[in-house]
RNA sequence: GGAGCGGACCGGAUGAUCGCCGGCCGGCGGAUGCUGCGGCGUCAUAAGACGCCGCGAUGACGCUGGCGGGAGGAAAGUCCGGGCUCCGUAGGGUGCGAUGGUGGGUAACGCCCACCGGCCGCGAGGCCAGGGAAAGUGCCACAGAAAAUAGACCGCCUGCGGGGUUCGCCCCGCAGGUAAGGGUGAAACGGUGAGGUAAGAGCUCACCAGCAGGCCGGGUGACCGGUCUGGCUCGGUAAACCCCAUCGGGAGCAAGGCCAAGCAGGAAGAAGUUCGAUCCAGCCGUCGCCUCGGCACGGCUUGUUUCGGCACGAAACGGCCCGUUUCGUUACCCCCUUCCGGGUCGGCUGCUGGAGGCGCCGGGCAACCGGCGUCCUAGAGAAAUGGUCGUCACCCACGGGCCUUUGCCGGCCCGUGGGAACAAAACCCGGCUUACAGGUCCGCUCCAGUC
RNA sequence: CGCGGGGUGGAGCAGCCCGGUAGCUCGCGAGGCUCAUAACCUCGAUGUCGCAGGUUCGAAUCCUGUCCCCGCCA
């Protein structure tokens, strides 16, 4: 099991590693957005696993440099927020970024963090979530995990 | 001092702290499998419980501590070349593609070095797809008379006819000669001089330029120098087709190997029988043997087994042909081929020590090669090498002070603010190309000044 | 990793193979027709042919390099 949620480190249990990761966190569809990031959430199958992260920075965004900034300011980001455990547990999370600036110094990954907390906080609150929360913790209704993600084609 | 040419190199340093990736060394827990890890099934849900399978005392797995390591000169673009892996092998011709002075270097190259030739620059130097146009085909717009086996628009000359005349000749037409002159064009079929002619013309001659061939000398060679002969002169374009020479089998680490898991199969298909040998079977024969049913030997075949030859079909063989190899050829099944469909995309490995870096010596003009010594320097995989805060160094702007100067310029110090490029390994190497803030060093050329 | 296609007025496309004049449709501007608008008629403007270099007398076209866009395969 991952160390406790209290903990300053980023473990590899932390992330989302797996195609099908993705593919489960896209299909539920509950998704917040603010300036450059749009935020896609899902409930984890257990509801005390700490916050999980995954990634996605496309092509478009820039080049590999300003790829890797990204991500790694998201996972600096993300690693402050859930020390302070101001992530609702249970929760896995994809943040797709949609612009290409990075927001750089102290200033900027603060901002960042605020802006990931925020977009969290969001989507969890709907009426909508806690419902596919508990459906997907009754077990009756797995089918966002093995649907494909592309339904909209 | 100014302007410039060629080459080599650096690509911030350091500290604190919090993280990430992989390596090594520990500590604690840890089973006659009830406690770990992975998977499956059932039940349930807040973490889970139970069962089964596999792994684990060569220590799995979890927690935790320490040590040392962690992007580039282009890691980039993916434009070439190789290693490596698989395609059972990597053959000949043709096609296709690439390359294109010569010699060398190299594992190899379209790369590098040296030299040759051409062009540019006062020079240091730079650039060049730089084989063949007398093997053939095509094209050369507009302008111009004519644009490629040359060609008569004006002009010049001769002859004939007509007309005019100041009797010198002039004008017009026709036929012919002529490439000297005109003008066009990117390009007009050698140049100068003399002879020659009705006028002219390489028509002839001398010299020069250029071409082809022979010989001599130098060089490994590209080529250079000299000499003789020839026809007297031959357009450009091959980054147009083409010819010649050389090279190239295909795919790529998502290659390939192992483990685990999972699923579902279906449809269609062409081509043989003649010959040789052989096994079995049957029939016939034999002054053969004998326990009278067989054995032995020989021959025959509408049969039959296997092999070979030939023929046909398919594949290896991703252009085609030949050749080679493999499989198949009455029907069904199997096999083979083609088409459609289904499953997986998890883990381990390949995975980093190599045509490797540095130093010295030797060979070579050099690229490079050889020997000796020494060093070990990333291995991720939704993809690690980062965040924050300082200090120092660098650059720019502004302000102030000092030095220098007639002044501008310039130099040093302090303060404030800002900036710090291009870009990140993805199997590994050798190159090429492109991007790049700022800076360092070496060699050389030209111009100006001083001694 | 391997491969293919494209970049031409404001927009969408021809022209490129086989070099010499950049054209079509829509749009835009002016004028006409109409009481007026649309439609229609006439006229007109607008092009570094992505960029750089080369071959050639001459390049949108041929060659090389480079930048960008789109797509395909596993």
């Amino acid at each position: 099991m991952a160390r406790a949620a209290g903990s300053a480190g980023f473990p590899r249990a932390a992330r989302l590693l797996l195609p099908g990761d993705f593919a489960r966190v896209f299909a539920v569809r509950r998704s917040a957005a603010s300036g450059p990031l749009v935020l896609y959430a899902c409930p984890a199958l257990s509801a005390a696993q700490p916050a999980r992260l995954g990634l996605s920075v496309s092509s478009r965004i820039g080049n590999a440099v300003v790829r890797n900034r990204w991500k790694r300011r998201l996972r600096e980001a993300f690693r402050q927020v859930r020390a302070r455990a101001a992530l609702p547990h249970g929760n896995d999370f994809v943040i797709v970024v949609r612009s290409g600036a990075v927001p750089a110094g102290a200033a900027g990954a603060r901002q960042v963090e605020e802006m990931i907390c925020d977009l969290a906080a969001r989507v969890v609150a709907r009426p909508a979530y806690a419902a596919a929360a508990a459906a997907t913790r009754q077990g009756t209704a797995p089918q966002p995990t093995t649907e494909p993600p592309r339904r909209r084609r």
